[in-house]
DNA sequence: TATTGTTATACTCTATAACTATA
DNA sequence: TATAGTTATAGAGTATAACAATA
């Protein structure tokens, strides 16, 4: 929903920026800055989800769908594509007969940990912008919108990306 | 890419968020806001962001191309749903023989002005957490960032949804 | 019986390539 | 010839519903 031309410094200082809009760009900002990296190694946002975590879980089918937000099925597609790339690997879980359990394969891992450094050094250098303290003092209240956020809703919502 | 539980509260406190996981988060909780308020009335982001950008504007298929970053055939598609549905409506350009132009129907615009308006509630409410002057710091902060990023990197990335 | 995962089906979204109609 | 738009095709991603195997 941009009803005006998608140039934010424009916007920004002519007619300073309200506090939804940017907020709501800078979100916007990020998600592309993310789906670009992920671009430069053939994956989509979900597949980059899907990597990135499995980086330190081993999860059944049914857990990643509680992760990710989605239908088993939709999960069950989603593996067999990234298996198919050699990505992720799937084996059945000793302790339940019906349960599989994925994990990522040495190349799923070094896509995934180049991908997430590249993705960590968009964010950084964006950040880079802004002295030091202010940095800071972005941080802090960005931690503490999220803070109040988890506290009113619960965590529920957007199984959110991160790089390490 | 998430290694860690989704619950960003226990995060941010326990280890407190780096900043660069607190953007992404941040980034990933706005775009939940939005596809939630989306789905709402049965649109995905991408059709959320066709009737924003047809809000003040009666583009061209290839225009809209432009606009939203898409091939003119994935537009062709998108309008076509669309106007299926009676959201939008194309007619001849006068101007060219071969041109379209695409317009909201009165349907499309009380649904796209309910959707942004949800939405900028869930942003108001989220910032709302925060105290009046912190708000103020945060939205200042946000700003100075996108202002530099445009002047960085020019237009090109992220026709970013906004509300008015 | 209940749960785990897969498969069949259907739809959206996307791109490439081929086509048409106009310029 | 070049451009605007559509269509054909192919593939990812998603959900629902039906199914097999296991618990």
């Amino acid at each position: 929903m941009t009803p005006r031309p998608a140039d934010p410094a424009r916007r920004a200082e002519e007619r300073q920026l309200s506090p939804v809009d940017g907020l709501a760009q800078l979100s916007f900002l990020i998600h592309s800055l993310l789906e670009r990296r992920a671009a430069e190694h053939d994956l989509s946002i979900i597949q980059t989800r899907l990597l990135g975590v499995l980086r330190d879980r081993r999860p059944t089918i049914n857990e990643l769908g509680h992760l990710l937000g989605l239908d088993k099925s939709s999960v069950s597609g989603l593996v067999e594509r990234a298996e198919r790339r050699g990505l992720v690997s799937r084996s059945p879980s000793p302790a339940d007969g019906r349960s599989v359990l994925v994990s990522l394969t040495e190349t799923g891992r070094a896509l995934v940990d180049r991908a997430a450094q590249r993705f960590g050094a968009d964010v950084s250098d964006l950040l880079g912008h802004l002295p030091r303290s202010e940095q800071r003092a972005l941080t802090g209240l960005v931690s503490r919108l999220l803070v109040a956020q988890a506290a009113d809703e619960g965590i529920e919502l957007c199984p959110a990306p991160s790089v390490p």
